[in-house]
DNA sequence: GCTGTGATTGAGACTCGGTCTCATATATAC
DNA sequence: GTATATATGAGACCGAGTCTCAATCACAGC
């Protein structure tokens, strides 16, 4: 699952970006435009190593710090969230133009599955009042064992 | 917030601990011990750095390697779960003898603030009957600003 | 279009959380 | 008590991510 929004009077990922860096003062370079293309071009959690590869492998040489210093930006902007940290670094994935979904892990083979629901938008809104907070998202992730797994373990 | 569970009949954690060493093949030790007894001597969430320093002053020289290596073993056990990380390393809480609870964090000053819902639990049960999931946990954080850092904003 | 200037890039050094190695020490079974 | 397999500690090592700095480049102003 991946849901999309209806994308007809959206405007697209890379005017999001370019507005985002010049009202921070920052430059549109050809390097953060081909990183965020390059994001927006597979839908899954990635890293940024796969990042860096999937870029080379576009004939594309973009440094590491370059790679790195750009996803904190895309992060900002609201264009890209981090997913989960797993095997010592961070997972990402893009989220601009999709509904907002938690994550089922099965713990056993890590496969990810997405779903929505609307019960926990319920909850936050709940424990934003009660809390006082102004609250600006969540993340809900669910873990266990998927029916293969399972039984795997037998 | 951290409401116990009724304490009365149940184990010690450091009894739960040995039994799972023991059902592991492994030893009970010292270093392991104090260890133990260290992460349940405070309700917070800590990292790894924090609890050596907290053993150095009480007097108990118990090397990094040791404390690196025991954290995984609290986790495995059920008595400790990692909370979030952040600051580039992890962070924990202990749990054995608490009730399940999610955290609500302010981005403006990360404190944390602890609350129960039983609505997770409901979305829990439901998303793992509709993708055949054996469920085994889940971890539920909410992000926003306090009334302190919002009010900093202005 | 050209220029000037401050932002950006890339190479690689560096940091630091966490793991591994291996010699020494110790818990536990007999 | 002894044997032996497991655990510890010191420090080397690893790898994700950051920082430095010289060279490059985007873009505002002419
Ligand atoms: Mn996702
Ligand atoms: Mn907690
Ligand atoms: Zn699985
Ligand atoms: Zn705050």
């Amino acid at each position: 699952m991946r849901p999309s929004l209806n994308h007809s009077k959206m405007k697209s990922e890379l005017e999001v970006f370019r507005e985002f860096l010049e009202q921070k003062g920052m430059r549109s370079t050809p390097e953060r435009e081909a990183i965020l293309t390059e994001v927006f071009a597979h839908h899954d959690h990635f890293d940024v190593e796969e990042l860096i590869m999937r870029l080379r492998h576009q004939g594309l040489r973009i440094s590491r710090a370059s790679v790195y210093r750009t996803m904190p930006l895309l992060v900002e902007s609201g264009l890209v969230q981090e997913v989960f940290f797993e095997d010592g670094h961070m997972h990402y994935e893009h989220i601009y133009g999709h509904e907002h979904h938690c994550h089922l892990r099965c713990l056993g083979c890590r496969k990810i599955i997405e779903f929505r629901n609307g019960a926990v938008e319920e909850v936050e809104k709940r424990i934003g009042q009660d809390q006082q907070f102004e609250i600006t998202g969540h993340k809900l992730e669910i873990y266990g064992y998927c029916q293969a797994c399972q039984e795997k373990k037998d």
